[in-house]
DNA sequence: CTAGGGTTAG
């Protein structure tokens, strides 16, 4: 490659990440063999992407005159630690393809890599060499295979490794404990943390982690007191805990009291108060922390995203953006973002978004791509959504879910109901969203019967229909006329209906001008929603669909008066 | 080796 090739490469490189990975094909080139003179300018401008690349580039440099094992071993090991797993791994790959033999340096760091991101082929791969090099008498070798199978949930290979070890360290020891613990085998795990010789604090965490994550939260409570030595992370394990179990407010105590707070502190709060919708709360933690890294914007605006406030969302991603704060968007982010958009259901949104992700150099991963197929579904690109659906590696159940839901409001009933039999033929359970959009096709098309079916058919999957489940039967039925019905479901919920419910019988009623059940949803709606002018216009309609003329009148009055009463507030929101 | 952010819901 020559210089200025790469040199404009990375200077048109738009994010951080591409201009990482431009730098993985670099130093590969260094590596094999380019004129060190070249290589060296060519670093150099590579290294002012950031400071931690300009450290290593100095080292590699080093190094350079003689690209040998060493070398090799030290790069692995430098993208290992960076949290650069894929580029570590295929780094490795390579310096093996050149014949060189790789050092434990190397192979330990290629296995740690393939452990974080769960590669069993290629992990067993190295195993076997380092098995051939002779390594398997090293500790750092050993960990790291003990560390691998615990993370692969092969815990008996990972025991075998582990009772071979000479020397058992503290590490093996957890790397055992936390397989056991991933696999929610905690009675197994218990005996395990019994049995190290020298507990440090990341034994206690995990164990304490396990506990909180079985939803034992007394037991975690214990171990936290018992406790030698306290980090951030027994604290935001306990935390997490809290917020998993709904004692956001347990969580609240903890996170007031600890001594010192991290950003994970403050996310998995944020995060708490996302899961369960006080995002005021969860607003103003996020404008009080001290250094706002890319997590917890994702955090933020995924808060803001879940919790119907996609404006808020959108208009903080801008934010994240803008000069003064510059940081750079993932994945992540966009799957939220791309949720905002499609809450916005403006076709515009399609192309913007999808320039976007091209221009941050951002992967369409599978999470990406079911958020997408929402979006194009709500646009109603319905071919487009198809064919990103086709395109998945893994469909999972969200997958699934998303694509029938694009057909339920698509008005495509038969290829959602395809879809949902495709679905159960492939061992994959629906979850309550999946009937969300079964339902919502049932309702577009008018199919009461089979809509009927379908919500019976939920307990079979042990599943319990909630409101939503309930608005959409309700809707159904009103629009067919079946207003009785719609009445009788709504009083046998075991859950108290909210505005929706009620509303989507006031809309049948209104369709079908009945005043008897119309008279009954707009005095519920009224109770639950008093501001929202929508519903005494529906029943004035109805009034005077049959000729009560004045009974609509006073209604149209009493919407005067609350519009007027209404407007200092509504103007504040529209201006800010 | 432990702790934080993601997709579906007329």
């Amino acid at each position: 490659m020559l210089v200025a090739t790469v040199t404009a490469l990375l200077n048109s490189c738009p994010t951080a990440k591409q201009a990482k990975q431009i730098h993985a094909q670099i130093i590969v080139c260094a590596l094999n063999n380019l004129e060190p003179l070249l290589v060296r300018q060519i670093l150099l401008s590579a290294s002012t992407y950031s400071t931690t690349v300009a450290q290593y580039v100095l080292k590699i440099l080093y190094h350079l005159h003689c690209p040998d094992a060493f070398s090799w071993g030290f790069t692995v090991r430098y993208f290992s630690q960076q949290a650069q797993f894929k580029e570590a791994l295929s780094l490795y790959f390579q310096m093996f393809k050149q014949g060189l033999c790789p050092s434990t340096f190397a192979i330990s760091s290629a296995l740690r890599a393939s452990a974080r991101i769960v590669c069993r082929t290629e992990g067993i791969l190295i195993h076997a060499q380092s098995f051939k090099y002779g390594f398997c008498g090293c500790v750092y070798v050993q960990t790291a295979l003990v560390d691998l199978y615990s993370k692969l949930g092969d815990m008996n290979t990972a025991l075998k490794v582990f009772d071979e070890m000479l020397v058992k360290n503290v590490v093996s020891w957890n790397s055992i404990l936390s397989g056991y613990l991933k696999l929610g085998h905690l009675a197994e795990a218990q005996r395990v943390f019994n049995q190290i010789p020298r507990k440090d604090v990341v034994s206690w965490n995990s164990m304490l982690t396990g506990c909180a994550k079985s939803g034992d939260m007394d037991q975690a409570c214990l171990l936290f007191e018992q406790m030698p030595e306290r980090n951030y992370a027994s604290w935001n394990a306990m935390i997490s805990g809290y917020v998993d179990c709904g004692k956001i407010e347990s969580a609240q105590k903890l996170f007031a009291e600890m001594p010192q707070r991290n950003n994970v502190s403050w996310i998995t709060m944020i995060a708490g108060y996302s899961k369960f919708g006080f995002v005021e709360s969860a607003w103003e933690l996020f404008n009080q922390m001290p250094e706002k890294d890319l997590i917890s914007f994702n955090a933020m605006i995924s808060c803001f995203a879940q919790n119907n406030r996609p404006t808020e969302a959108l208009k903080l991603f801008n934010e994240m953006l803008k000069a003064d704060v510059n940081i750079q968007p993932d994945e992540m982010t966009l799957v939220s973002v791309v949720s905002a958009c499609s809450q916005l259901g403006d076709v515009r949104y399609g192309s913007w978004i999808e320039s976007y992700i091209k221009n941050f150099g951002i992967e369409f991963d599978d999470h990406l791509v079911t958020a997408l197929i929402n979006l194009y579904a709500k646009c109603g690109n319905i071919g487009k959504a198809y064919e990103l659906f086709d395109g998945l590696k893994k469909k999972d159940v969200v997958a699934y879910s998303a694509m029938i839901l694009a057909c339920g409001i698509n008005g495509k009933v038969y290829d959602a109901v395809n879809l949902f039999t495709a679905m159960v033929d492939a061992q994959i359970e629906p979850n309550l969203a999946t009937f969300s959009g079964l339902l919502t096709a049932y309702n577009h098309a008018g199919l009461v019967e089979e809509g009927y079916q379908c919500f019976n058919s939920m307990m079979e999957h042990q599943l319990v229909p909630l409101l939503d489940h309930y608005a959409i039967m309700v809707d159904l039925l009103g629009r067919a006329g079946r207003l009785q019905e719609a009445y009788e479901l709504i009083e046998s919920m075991p859950m108290r209906p909210c505005a929706e419910v009620w509303g989507a019988l006031l809309l049948a009623c209104e369709v079908h001008s009945n005043v008897d059940f119309g008279e009954i949803a707009a005095k519920h709606c009224f109770e639950l929603e008093p501001t929202t002018t929508g519903y005494y216009s529906l029943l004035a309609n109805i009034y005077a669909s049959v000729g009560r003329w004045d009974d609509a009148r006073k209604l149209r009055e009493v919407i005067k008066d609350k519009k007027l009463a209404k407007i200092p507030g509504r103007s504040w929101t529209e201006i800010t």
